[in-house]
DNA sequence: AGTCAAGATAGACGTATGTCAAAGCAGCTA
DNA sequence: TAGCTGCTTTGACATACGTCTATCTTGACT
């Protein structure tokens, strides 16, 4: 009876819940992730509020964390997502066994 | 084509990522989970290496966050998880569709 | 009432985080 | 070469967060 995180799954599962745990984040990754296809930055950028700079700094954080990756094509970035990342973090949240109720 | 979460439910949703985003509180919100029955905190507190408040602390955060409950028995606390919440939080991180690889 | 134990709350402290303006870098076009 | 555009990096700032000690609350048992 124990199926619980070890300290070191907890460091690095947070880690990845903490890339996700910002609005402005959470919505860039849903974007890109609905897409179904890559998308421009040039294309993101105008949906937010927040400065560019701000936009840069946090699709850093969703590529740090292995959310997404993203390649330079001419003078326009493209992002898309890393579902593989998606499906672990999933698995982290399904209660693992005998749940009662 | 556009099925991207809404300032308002990204709003939500990072809250409650946020609350995961802590490697104590995962591991927190993993014990309780896997117990597949409630938990009394003075079974979890000698599990880790903060002291007692900090994990009080946390506690509070997931019961905010709305993925666990608690209730006095007596001289003890138990902690129970709440998977809807759970499962709300793995709908947000499913693919929304055309999947392209 | 008095005492003890389990948890929660309050307040303080250092660090981390989100934001912006300004500067930097890469690639296009001329 | 120069100049422009798209995006990133840097540095600064205010706020938020995790942790602790000290204090309080609740309930049990004399």
């Amino acid at each position: 009876m124990d199926a619980a995180l070890d300290n070191a799954g907890a460091v690095e599962g947070a880690a990845v819940f903490k890339a996700l745990a910002d609005p402005v984040r959470l919505r860039l990754m849903s974007i890109i992730a609905s897409a179904g296809d890559e998308v421009c930055v040039c294309d993101i950028t105008p949906r937010f509020d927040v400065s560019g700079p701000t936009i840069s700094h946090h699709l850093k954080v969703l590529r740090e964390a292995g959310l997404v990756d993203c390649e330079r094509r001419g003078t326009w970035v493209y992002y898309w997502p890393r579902p593989e990342r998606l499906t672990w973090l999933s698995t982290l949240l399904s209660v693992p066994a005998g749940t009662t109720v």
